[in-house]
DNA sequence: GCATGAAACAACCATACGGTTGTATCACGG
DNA sequence: CCGTGATACAACCGTATGGTTGTTTCATGC
């Protein structure tokens, strides 16, 4: 068995729904059981289910049993695998933008 | 008119999409007009315009004229609004387990 | 000023998504 | 050991999404 790649696709899509952030953000905490999570919602114990089952798969939450509970906890890298994707865009922004400067740089030395 | 607040939904949903990722990725260098990035991509022009009208309406690229082009340039303003809320979280993660420290150090110092 | 390249818009289709209800499994507690 | 609380799973429904083709608008370059 080897380790999942990151699947950007799952990820961001987890995250692109109000309730599922939400869930996200309680389940920092890691004291609520499905059940108590669904307590928060203005939907079925079902719907509530599914957002955590998308927000695993995902690799964003993990349950683990507690007494007859699952507890659901946020899984920290998970996160971090997607904030290191946005970091990745601004460096790139930040290497274009050095070399404009560069380019303009050169322009200024050949001209004095 | 007031500035529109981040509508995260729009913003990872059009994150979840490889050919949109790539988009913003290429648009970094705002060289291209829509017709040049759809040479990219094994789907139509009107495909690829559907995908950068989403990452437009997300606030995650702008388009602006250049000649007859419409050249389509990321929005980096855009990117660190999504980012900044995944450090959101890593944040009360942070605070989580500094107050579980707490109690820890608490613990401890009562005990002896 | 008009032919044409480039972008926008509209209608349509298949499939994915977010919700529902109902049924089945699982594991603890008495 | 069996009742029950908690979770899982399946089928279904309406709507959103990602793609297509075809038509229209726009603006430049000759």
């Amino acid at each position: 068995m080897q380790i999942a790649l990151p699947d950007f696709d799952r990820m961001f899509g987890a995250l692109a729904d109000q309730t599922r952030r939400d869930i996200v953000r309680r389940a920092i905490d890691a004291e609520e059981g499905i059940a108590e999570l669904a307590g928060h919602y203005p939907m079925s114990f079902a719907a509530v289910q599914k957002h955590v089952a998308i927000l695993e798969r995902a690799g964003l939450v993990t349950k683990q049993r507690i007494g007859r509970r699952k507890v659901v906890r946020t899984n920290l890298d998970g996160l971090r695998v997607a904030r290191r994707l946005l970091d990745r865009y601004e460096e790139l922004w930040r290497g274009r933008v050095d070399r404009m400067t560069e380019l303009v740089a050169e322009g200024k030395g050949t001209d004095q």
